[in-house]
DNA sequence: TTATCCCGCCAAGTC
DNA sequence: GACTTGGCGGGATAA
């Protein structure tokens, strides 16, 4: 059961627009969230809340960003985090890796055999699938990599086929197709085709597709890849972008949205179900939807900053929200001073007020009453062990 | 029509 | 047994 329930109804005008849910926009939310020289530790509850999703999501995102080295699980439910600093050795290790495994053999005779084949996919059926997706050596493509990076131990069984279709692991595989090779572009039908081998029934590579849809999301917003379309054929494709752009990627905020999607970089995260709802925020929020998107960076940034910065000195990445506002955190709207972390507690309660939002629904009330009440009992204590630490 | 991918069910894994 | 993790595919939206 979603923690809001909104029963005002939707309005025909406000449908539900998938634009505003891409993962790929999640993931730079999570990224301008996180992506500070003091942050250590995330927590996956507090990472849902602030940006306004389920933790389903959330472990789309880190299971990606955990198999390129962004950051790594320390316990359950918190992972540490690495950054991007963290992603040229992962690569090193997915290419030396790669290479043992015969990617690049494989990839000139993969993608030559994938566009000589025909597409009947139904040669096997779903559990043969699993069990020679999970063996090279049994498999109709004799280059196939290995799924599994790790040397499969003997008597594997299930957990191994799960972590072979691990969401981490595809990502990893992806990514050595380019780093192992000097392919210049790769389609997602391709890429499946090639680390599942052909002769596979459409549903598996369909799921296949959808996952590569997934992680190409994520790595679309890092630009560690790009979306373009095949010169011949003109189909989408994904052509390598490595680090060139990943640091800026990652410390960026796109102030000129593009009124054309780029694949991976859409808009907001924040409504719950499609069809049903729309966005809460847009419930919550009906009048400063409009004007809030970037004059409330910078404040939300410095509530931010009370939780996550106890280091008075500002930093040079300091954190910034994206152009969605999770719904767990008010809005307010001011604009502070670039420099000026000096409001806090009290601002935040007249911020509260300020914004008010006048619900419909009791139940939302009481929940944003919830929250800034939370809020201000968060701030409170960071303030006091600010002041202790100075 | 095809490409894209959100969403949440539910099974496996962990505590 | 409760909770966490995450594979999976239906089906809706975007191009």
């Amino acid at each position: 059961m979603p923690l809001v329930e909104v029963n005002a109804p939707v309005s025909k005008s406000q449908t539900y627009s998938r634009k505003q849910k891409s993962l790929g926009l999640l993931c730079t939310n999570f990224l301008k969230l996180y992506n500070r020289d003091d942050v250590h530790l995330i927590g996956l509850d507090n990472a849902a809340s602030l940006l306004g999703v389920e933790r389903r999501r959330i472990y789309d995102i880190v299971n990606v960003l955990e198999s390129i080295g962004v950051l790594s699980r320390k316990a359950k439910n918190q992972y540490s985090w690495k950054g991007f600093k963290g992603i040229p050795g992962a690569l090193e290790e997915l290419r030396e890796e790669g290479m043992r495994e015969g990617f690049i053999a494989y990839q000139y005779h993969a993608i030559r055999d994938a566009k000589d084949s025909d597409d009947d996919g139904d040669d096997y059926d779903d559990d043969d699938d699993d069990d020679r997706g999970s063996n090279p050596n049994s498999s109709s493509q004799p280059h196939r990599p290995n799924p599994s990076s790790a040397p499969k131990p003997l008597g594997a069984s299930k957990s191994d086929n799960r972590r072979e279709k691990s969401l981490g692991l595809l990502t990893q595989n992806f990514v050595k197709l380019f780093v192992c090779s000097n392919v210049e572009l790769i389609s997602l039908e391709e890429a499946a085709r090639i680390l599942l081998g052909d002769g596979h029934h459409a549903s598996i590579m369909r799921t296949k597709v959808r996952r590569l849809y997934d992680i190409a999301n994520v790595l679309s917003s890092m630009h560690l890849i790009e979306k373009v379309h095949h010169p011949e054929t003109r189909k989408p494709a994904f052509r390598w972008l490595g680090l060139k752009f990943a640091d800026v990627a990652a410390t960026s905020v796109d102030q000129n949205e593009s009124k054309k999607r780029v694949f991976g970089t859409d808009i907001t995260n924040t409504s719950y179900k499609r069809n049903k709802v729309e966005s809460v925020e847009k419930n919550i929020y009906p009048k400063l939807n409009t004007q809030m998107h970037v004059k409330n960076e910078t404040l939300e940034n410095e509530v931010q900053m009370n939780v996550l910065d106890l280091d008075m000195n500002q930093s040079s990445k300091s954190y910034r929200f994206g152009p969605f506002a999770p719904n767990s955190m008010p809005k307010p709207k001011a604009i502070v001073p670039q420099g000026s972390r000096i409001r806090k507690v009290h601002d935040f309660e007249s911020l509260a007020n300020m914004y008010r939002p006048q619900y419909q629904n009791q139940a939302l009330k009481d929940l944003f009453d919830h929250y800034v009440q939370a809020w201000k009992t968060w701030n409170v204590e960071v303030s006091q062990c600010s002041a202790t630490v100075h």
